[in-house]
DNA sequence: CGAGATCATAGACAGAGTGTCCAGAAACAG
DNA sequence: CTGTTTCTGGACACTCTGTCTATGATCTCG
């Protein structure tokens, strides 16, 4: 039994994410067949078979990479008690983002019939939604509004605006000013963001 | 040459668009081929294709018609010193997606590529950037936030929540309060959201 | 280093779905 | 009623899938 992976499987499972990704960005996910998908990776077929079930196997594997390792990260920054109203938690997953552009591209695109885009906002969702309870049980304050409206709001802002960064072409703002941007913007609303309020506060 | 299309094209199409539309959310869009489609139309497979050229034009016609739909709808409804800061043209999204909710699920879940997605995602946040700077213009005042990232943000909010809305099982939140939390989450931000100000404001 | 386990490979295969074509039947407009 | 338009089932070549086999290559560990 072998307890590391070998390098072959390692080298093997490699070269077909990053093949997958690129190809689904090139073409998109309906147009990459696995032929296409060996002969970038330049492994045999049959080999693909060995390792994933078929395309949408080795799809959910890079989803679940990304989200695992992301889940990883944000464990380290997210202070309980912050509940996302400090920028670090944003800008964590910029971070994360920028490291792996392409899988992120792909992912909030919505290639794969958006299986792993649901994945993506419901797991980040969820987290969303159980810091704001728990920072709002912490004050003993009474929220507004429904949280899991708030959640959902906050979260597929974010995605909007990063697939935007992702696939916008340059010159566009750097990563920090955009995060300042969305954090702030989420903390004072758009009056603030527009220099202007119309009710006159 | 007919001036009016044919009774039996108008009911051919509408059926395969029905067609398309349900069996997408039952399956999955890559899991529905042309032949379950017609199946369900009770349309013969010659036919489909005398009308379009495959499954991926039936999709994108299903998208620009309703995107083509909301946009009339939005330009009654949007004034041009208002900048989507009442709830107007908000509720009236909703409302358009509660007439046709199978339609919207499947675009906004990303079905299709994530192609029906992007455009709406693309052609909602254009208008929002037009408003928005029109706007700040008419007003004279600097904003304080790159105005393509606050429309990319307001409309990824409402998208999120949308789609949460129309998906989520019973009970949810009545249309009007989802809509009025969301403008006055916009306006307002996260900090009246949660009652609660950690800078004490 | 060498034996045994593990992994990779090419090519062949049936099955499913695609997109095109045809000749005949059905529904349409005026 | 007449000529036109649209629908139909079945046949076709084609592409891609997922499985299988026999063989060769590469690893691990004593």
């Amino acid at each position: 039994m072998t307890v590391v992976e070998d390098r072959r499987s390692r080298r093997t499972r490699g070269a077909l994410r990053d093949a997958l990704v690129s190809l689904v960005l090139e073409r998109g996910y309906a147009a990459v067949t696995v032929e296409d998908i060996v002969a970038a990776a330049d492994v045999g077929r049959a080999t693909f078979y060995t390792h994933f079930k078929d395309k949408e196997a080795l799809y959910d594997h890079v989803v679940s990479s990304v989200l695992q390792d992301l889940k990883g990260r944000l464990d380290e920054v997210l202070a309980p008690e912050d509940a996302g109203f400090t920028g670090e938690p944003v800008a964590e997953v910029f971070r994360h983002a920028s490291e792996q552009p392409d899988a992120y591209r792909m992912i909030l695109r919505g290639e794969g019939d958006g299986r792993g885009l649901r994945a993506f906002e419901d797991a980040w969702s969820a987290t969303a939604f159980e810091t704001f309870t728990a920072r709002v049980k912490a004050n003993a304050v009474r929220p507004r509004v429904d949280l899991q409206v708030l959640a959902r709001a906050w979260v597929g802002e974010q995605m909007a605006v990063l697939l935007w960064w992702l696939d916008a072409p340059e010159p566009r703002p750097a990563t920090d000013q955009v995060v300042e941007t969305l954090v702030e913007l989420s903390r004072r609303g758009r009056f603030w963001a527009t220099g202007f309020d119309p009710d006159g506060r």
